[in-house]
DNA sequence: GATGAATGAGATTTCATTCAT
DNA sequence: TATGAATGAAATCTCATTCAT
């Protein structure tokens, strides 16, 4: 098998791990679980509000918590962000690898829907800090390495597979492989956002399909 | 030809005409011109921080006048942001009907090349605002009518189209109404975004080429 | 006359220069004098609480005017002392390169007395600003060149003169420049700080013969 | 020999035997050990931040201990400064007592000077201490008695010694105490806080001269 | 005895908005 | 019409202290 690691999205840097002042005292089992309780309600508050307009108030009312305790384990709002995008980049990156090759066959579409059912299922726990994120970043937080770099890997890596299968001259590749990205990030987004009441064998269908006969179909 | 009104972006609603105290008075020559340069100004720094992070100061500043004269002209960053949308949300809507059924063979995709490209003229222009508008929708900012109906007008509208063309019955036109939106949305806000180095034409024939044959393509 | 700028208090920074946000605004007469009346009121709870212990709010508080006011004018508690120390330092800075030689006669004596004379008026507005200096230098804060530079060239300067007078080979000068420097200090804060009734022509007589004697003589 | 008792430092109030906690409890080996730590991290913490910039968190931290156990020695900072003073005053007081009257001629300089040498090295040990106390004082903490008194029997003592020998008229001896426990304070604590390299020997020689010549010397 | 967890009061800082000139 | 000044409510963050294990 290829070697992929090229283009990989990987090696976390190590200022993701997430709550700066939690990581320099020991844990015990109560405090991992209040600090998971702050997690996901700001993961939730993301969600709702979006990374500038949530207050770190709104986390931890959610929590049930009080803000003394938020900054024993979070720096603050962005530190408790990254800590999020930890898991979140570690998971998606080794989703993307699992996109093999996709075939022109129908049976490239098939793996292609499967692919995307996964890529969907995904999307829904990440997406408020996906958002975020994006937020953040456009807002002028720094993330380090991983902000400037994820989604160009990302695409590279979609690029490569389109490489493989589509040898359409009008098709730039790393073109498309950004076209992808933002045809299935994007679309999702609207999904969890308003409230389309689509089938969703017919959402698999329909994106596999135009992915497929888009951006993966070997053409003439 | 066919009348589209059923499915129109249209009716500006009276709140979004823009600078609501800027309405109570007659703006002369002076006037007019401070007024621009605080939309101007207003839209930069949307692009640049987002609708959450921007601050009447940052805007202020950029069109060097005074914080006691932004509120002479709007009463207050919303409502700045709405007269932004009124002038966006008019040009797109204006655009979206331009683009006429897409046939199946080349001249088809010729046709989309071109209105895609005169999509990312406009995009070029319009994306601070789209971009803050969809942040502050989700951060909770009302923007009536408009807010709720616009991106899913939009979507029928192509997805109009695409029923048209499109008889695969394994697409559902109304999510490849949406997948359209989303995909062109995100791409030209990744290039706006992010520093990729990709030849105009290069992308103009990739996302024609993968819109045409994956979404308005006639399949067997 | 000797050129005294190579050991000279001079060139006081341009961080030092107070209240970094007001240097970016155009200040107008209101602006000025609410800039000195925060100024005032920092020296004088400087003087009650010292560095660390003022509050913002105690400033604010006896300057009547509010929180946001303040920070219109200084980033920080921080930025305001600094602002008081660019003057203190350049007027203290000033006085000392008045000590001119001080003979081992009753007329060196004389002149040392009148020097101290002006020197004790002096401190007497200026040492909160010296002592919250200290105080805020102990802490942690970093006052540039000049935190690190001043008292050493203070007493440089005083070696100096007594290099010039006292041939006394068991006075080290840059040991004796210190000691004067300490002892005028801190003896003069004590009697801001405490009150001892002393009648202020015997702390003149006291201290100029002191040091006249002590550190200024010229010995057999 | 005369009873210095009228103008002695005595008589410690209870309120300074330290570690208020503590005292109800009968300390065992290893209770003691603990506080011994926290003791002395806090006289380290003082020296490197002064009082109110340290935090119980650098004290605990530095101890290796933890915050509850700081509070089971302990009722507060404060508390712990008083338990510090409690040596320090007891110690500094008896010191104070063994400055013998200081004659005229040389055998008078070199007690004094001898004199210098042990305060010196106590002042080693105590000026975190003692500068906390200080500043502790300034910023409102109440000493009781200690507090209020201790500067000022510290200075009266030393005047009494200055009256034995020196019968100048243009030197009051309150004011000359005053100046000796100022010069000899302050100038240790630069002496402490930067990096003066100064020998040792020619330290003790030159205060010892200046503080003769200057302070105890019998004049004409 | 010791410790990590939690708290909340209070301090700092920001920022949209109003006001006086 | 324009602007600097002022404000105060709200957000962020700190830290001494108490609590439960």
């Amino acid at each position: 098998m290829r070697d992929d690691r090229d283009i990989a999205v990987q090696d976390v840097p190590e200022e993701l791990r997430g709550g700066t002042p939690a990581q320099e005292r020991k844990l015990r089992a109560q405090g991992r679980k209040t600090m998971g309780k702050l997690l996901d309600a700001g993961s939730e508050v993301f969600a709702k509000r979006g990374y500038s307009a949530t207050r770190v108030d709104d986390i931890v009312k959610l929590a049930k918590t009080s803000h003394g305790t938020f900054y024993l384990y979070f720096s603050n709002k962005e530190d408790l962000l990254k800590a999020l995008l930890h898991d979140c980049v570690e998971d998606m990156s080794e989703l993307a690898f699992t996109l093999d090759d996709i075939g022109p066959g129908p049976e490239g579409e098939a793996a292609l829907r499967e692919w995307l059912g996964r890529y969907q299922s995904m999307y829904e726990d990440y997406w408020p800090v996906i958002h975020a994120w994006s937020e953040a970043e456009q807002a002028g937080v720094e993330f380090g390495a991983l902000g400037r770099e994820a989604l160009g890997q990302f695409a590279a890596l979609f690029a490569d597979r389109i490489r493989q299968t589509n040898k359409d001259e009008r098709i730039n590749p790393d073109v498309a492989g950004l076209v992808f990205v933002a045809m299935i990030e994007r679309f999702h987004f609207f999904l969890e956002t308003r409230q389309m009441g689509f089938d969703a064998e017919d959402v698999l269908d329909t994106l596999a399909r135009i992915a497929h006969r888009g951006i993966f179909h070997v053409h003439d």
